[in-house]
DNA sequence: GATGAATGAGATTTCATTCAT
DNA sequence: GATGAATGAAATCTCATTCAT
């Protein structure tokens, strides 16, 4: 049935291009040159390649994982910047399924989870860190929040951060 | 020829609630409380609607009239939060507009012009804080990639961001 | 609105034609000598059609009047013969609703509360003569349905029955 | 080739409960737990199908056989109680097809022929009787029609009529 | 200016039928 | 014989746009 991915291939890339709305079934047909009609085996409705999308190629899983990484022992500026790098990453490779999330008027909920997962991850992190003595005491939730845009809004716009800079910024004396 | 006016803030309303695909032309009209027909005495399609909308409604002049204050000699720490505050209060008044711009597919070009005249602003103001000694010397492309996106994200996000708190964060010291 | 009704019109003789699912809207445009776009100025789907037709087009209220019609003093057969001739030519007048009724699936229960109401009619007639001792005793209900589906049937197949030759069949010394 | 019964028994139950047009060649393959293309080895299309039920499951030959059966020597009353037994019967055997004949376009001629066979079949016997001086002189065309339409509607209807109380509502003294 | 009926083009979806396996 | 993926044609429905009034 690799059919069926085929197809959800050529949905998210064309969704990414178009937008989901701006986009026609006849687009990702010819994209995945199949006629329109073979979509319908696979698929209810246009609105169900979106969904299944949404559901199969999420990355908040992957961003779930991330919260054992924070668990290393090395120092914590070491382990944030890696932390901030692989969530950059995660975008990066996502960054398809990311223009669809920003298309779709229906999809600003996955949008928001995953931005409230990802301040989690970091925020947890930052907490544990300062009460280990490692970071010096400040607004976490804050930086938390701060980080996680920096690198988010960057790699949308095209722009990626230098995430070892970033980090430096915020924590100069411990780097 | 406030009528004009008034389709405008109708569209501008549709399209960040429904996406500018999503809505239609009727939508519109209704919204607006006339007849579909009469938006063509203003418009010529649905496409220069949304062009209006973003030669007319956009705040990019205004976001370059902060660099006047900008030169502000009150403490940089002080200028700054204002500075950002302001750019936050920006966003918050033109938050519809902001939808259309994720939304409209071609409008994506405003929103990198808009990051890009954002960093800069911040940037520059960093620049000259540093050279005048007031500012400890820092990556200051960084910082100002960082502030812009910590207020815009959130803002976007619907959960703004504490502007004084991110530049205690940043400048801690100068606080 | 009277497009409104020639659009029913239209529908109505291209539906009774070909069937309800054998019919298409484009058919019925044509026959409305408009573009299939406009049914839906009017009307929401094409089974939205169907529903207004049995609703608006139904003769079930003036079968009903014909109730008071049975309440004549005159002679049993003489007002009975009367009834049923009604009743058919209610149903000739209606020959293609009632080829709606028999093409569509859906349409199913309006037929049954038809011959419910047909019967009743009929039936409480009898009752009541039988009762005045105008018509000889007998099974009234058995009467009713036969009286009723002779009628029914042959309106149907397009060989209208002699509803005075009826009542004299089952009626005969009375006539 | 006991499959292709299977097939038509399948292509009856979905035909007879969804209509012709409303049912799909899918559905039909479902009911036979068959798959679509399997029907195309059977039959040439799914108006072929059609076809096929009106031809090799139609019940007119059946019909055509009670006339034997007239010709018992019983008395009148009962051998029409026992005619008309039998149609019902056999209407009540092939209701489904009856729900064909009634949902498909092309089967108005099948369901025309039917009724003036049955119509032939008991005017006949009715005319002998008389001639026998076994029923009393009446008019056995519309008595035929009559009797005829009341088992055939009420069978339709799902209510079936009693023939008994049928046959002596008309021929009452005989009874 | 303003209406809203009407159109035409195209979008989504369905489905009978074919065909390689 | 049997499958079921794939197609092509058509059906339902939507909507930006026009135009007579």
């Amino acid at each position: 049935m690799w059919r069926r991915e085929q197809l959800l291939d050529a949905a998210l890339r064309v969704f990414a291009d178009k937008g989901v709305d701006g986009a026609t079934v006849k687009d990702v047909a010819q994209a995945a040159e199949v006629t329109p009609g073979l979509l319908y085996r696979y698929f209810d409705s246009k609105e169900a390649m979106v969904e299944t999308l949404l559901a199969e190629r999420g990355f908040l899983p992957r961003l779930r994982e991330l919260r054992s990484q924070a668990r290393d022992s090395r120092p914590a500026v070491v382990v944030l910047t890696e932390l901030l790098a692989e969530f950059d990453r995660l975008l990066a490779d996502n960054a398809e399924l990311m223009a669809v999330f920003f298309s779709a008027a229906q999809a600003r909920a996955p949008l928001a989870t995953l931005a409230a997962e990802g301040r989690r991850l970091i925020g947890d992190f930052l907490i544990e860190r300062v009460a280990a003595g490692e970071l010096r005491p400040h607004d976490t939730a804050t930086a938390a929040r701060t980080l996680f845009a920096a690198v988010a809004v960057n790699r949308r716009l095209g722009t990626p951060i230098d995430v070892a800079a970033l980090v430096g910024l915020l924590f100069p004396e411990e780097g």
